[in-house]
DNA sequence: GTTTGTCCTTGATCTGGATCAAGCGAGCCC
DNA sequence: GGGCTCGCTTGATCCAGATCAAGGACAAAC
C-alpha cells in the first residue's frame, strides 16, 4: 500500500517545526541557532489538559506531532471550540502571560516550548521572527473566518463535510492500492470534541457521520478512521465552492 | 447634556490613526513621517461595496470613521459577516493583493489609504511596523474567537445582547442628565446585517430586539438609536462572564 | 470471564429559530 | 398630494437540530 503526504509537505529541516514554519522565513538563517538554547519538549497524552483559560503560561510552543485544542466554555458548561494546533502551529501569545482559553490535547502530542522571555527577545531582536509570525497570524485569522462561515451558516451535514475535508487537507495520505486513489486518515477529535468544533451535539455528530457513510461519501472503518473514496464528492457536501485547489 | 466618550479613548495624534493605531507603538517616533507622503484618504456612502472578493485590492487602509463590514457569500445567498472595522480599525492584508472578503461600507466611511507597495517596503524595513501589526492582529483573532463562541452556542438573545455590548463598548457615550449615566449610541448596521454579523435571521433580529425592549433591558428611540439604562442588566443576557471589565 | 467505563449509535420527542406572509411608517420622487 | 421603495415589525407555521433516553462495541481492570 503505497502511500504519500499531501497537501502539507513534512517538515524538512532540523528537528523542531518552529525553525522552519514560526521562525525562519525560509530556513536559511544560521541566526536562530541561539533558539536551540531556549527550547524544551513537552509530551502530553490524549486528554490531557496542557493549561486552563486564566492560568499563568511561561511559554510559547509549536506542536510537534499530535493534535491540541482551544475552548472556550460558559458558565453553564456550554463549550466551542475555536482553534485546532496540528503539527506546525503555533501556541500561545506573544507579550501575554495568561492562557486566553484552555489548552488541551486531543491526541498524544509533543510540543516544542519556547520559554516566554527569551522568546520575546527574540521577537523583538529578529525582525524577520514577528514578520513571520505575523503571517502565520493572518493565516489563523483567515481560518478563524472560514470557520465563523461554517457556524453563523452551515447545515449540520455540510460542517461534517467541511470538517472531514479540512482534517483530510492537512493529515491524509492516498491510499493507491485501488486506482484513482482514496483519502485515508484518522479523526483526531472524538465524536464530542468534533460537536465543539462544529456548533452541534454528539448526537447530531454522530448522526451526519451515518448519514454520509450511508450515501457513500465516506467509509468508516472502525469509529476514527476514514476512508474518503472521492473527496469531489465530499466537496460538493461542504456548500463551499468547487475549486478548494488544494488537490 | 454633558457626555463623554468611554472605553476607547479618542485618537489624539496627528490626524490619521494608522500613526497612532496601527503603526507607532507609542506616537513617539518621527521615522514614519514619509508614511504622510503614501497615504490619502477616500470616502464612501453607507451601502457602498469597497470591494468585492477576488478583487485586485491596490492599498491597505485604517478606518478613519464610519463603519466598515467583512462578509463572506455561499454559493446560494447565504451570508456570514466575519469582520466588523469600526475607527482605528485595519483593512487589507500585507503580502496579499486579492481581497479575500466582501468590504462594504455600513455607514458613511472615510479610510485612509497606503498604496500597497510602499506600505510593505515599510513593513519590511521597520521592525516595530510589523510587531504593532502583529500586535492588532492578534487582537483579531482574539475578537473572532468571542464571535466564535457567539455563532456556535449561544441563543438569538444572548446574541443580541452581546452585539449591543460589543458596539455600546466601542462607540456608546454617557448620558448623565440622569444619575447613573445611560449609555447611548447609534446601531451602525440595518437589521439584515447584524442578521449577517449574528447568524441569525432578520426576523429573529427584529424579535429579539422587541423581547429586550419589552423587558427593559433597553430602549429603542426610533430604528437604530439605543438607550441601555443599565449595562450590568445588559451583560447578565449576554451569557458572557459577569467581569467584562470596560465600565 | 465478568465488570466497568468510555465512546459511540440510534430512536422518540420537543423546540428555538427559520420560513412564509402581511402590513406599517418614514422618507423621497413625481 | 399620491405612490414609491426601503427598512422594519409582527403573526402563523414548519422543521433541523436539540434533548431525553436506551443500548451496543470495545478495551482495560479485576
Amino acid at each position: 500500500m503505497a502511500q504519500r503526504q499531501v497537501a502539507f509537505p513534512q517538515l524538512d529541516c532540523a528537528d523542531c517545526p518552529i525553525r522552519h514554519r514560526a521562525v525562519c522565513a525560509r530556513c536559511e538563517s544560521d541566526e536562530l541557532d541561539h533558539l536551540e538554547a531556549i527550547k524544551y519538549y513537552r509530551n502530553y497524552e490524549a486528554g490531557q489538559t496542557i493549561v486552563w483559560a486564566g492560568d499563568k503560561m511561561d511559554f510559547v510552543a509549536s506542536v510537534v506531532h499530535g493534535v491540541a485544542a482551544l475552548t472556550q466554555t460558559m458558565e453553564d458548561g456550554r463549550r466551542q471550540m475555536v482553534g485546532l494546533l496540528l503539527p506546525s502551529d503555533f501556541l500561545g501569545r506573544p507579550n501575554r502571560d495568561r492562557a486566553s482559553y484552555d489548552v488541551t490535547a486531543t491526541t498524544d502530542l509533543q510540543l516544542c516550548c519556547f520559554r516566554r522571555a527569551p522568546f520575546q527577545d527574540l521577537l523583538a531582536n529578529t525582525p524577520h521572527v514577528s514578520q513571520r509570525l505575523l503571517e502565520m497570524t493572518l493565516d489563523e485569522l483567515d481560518a478563524a473566518r472560514e470557520w465563523m462561515l461554517l457556524l453563523g451558516r452551515k447545515t449540520a451535514r455540510e460542517k461534517i463535510a467541511s470538517f472531514l475535508s479540512i482534517i483530510a487537507r492537512r493529515d491524509a495520505t492516498i491510499n493507491q492500492h485501488g486506482h484513482k486513489g482514496e483519502l485515508v486518515f484518522d479523526l483526531p477529535l472524538t465524536r464530542e470534541a468534533m460537536a465543539d468544533y462544529l456548533g452541534l451535539t454528539l448526537e447530531t455528530v454522530s448522526r451526519q457521520m451515518s448519514g454520509l457513510k450511508r450515501d457513500g461519501v465516506i467509509r468508516l472503518e472502525g469509529k476514527r478512521h476514514i476512508v474518503i473514496p472521492d473527496f469531489e464528492t465530499l466537496m460538493n457536501e461542504t456548500g463551499d465552492d468547487a475549486d478548494g485547489g488544494v488537490f
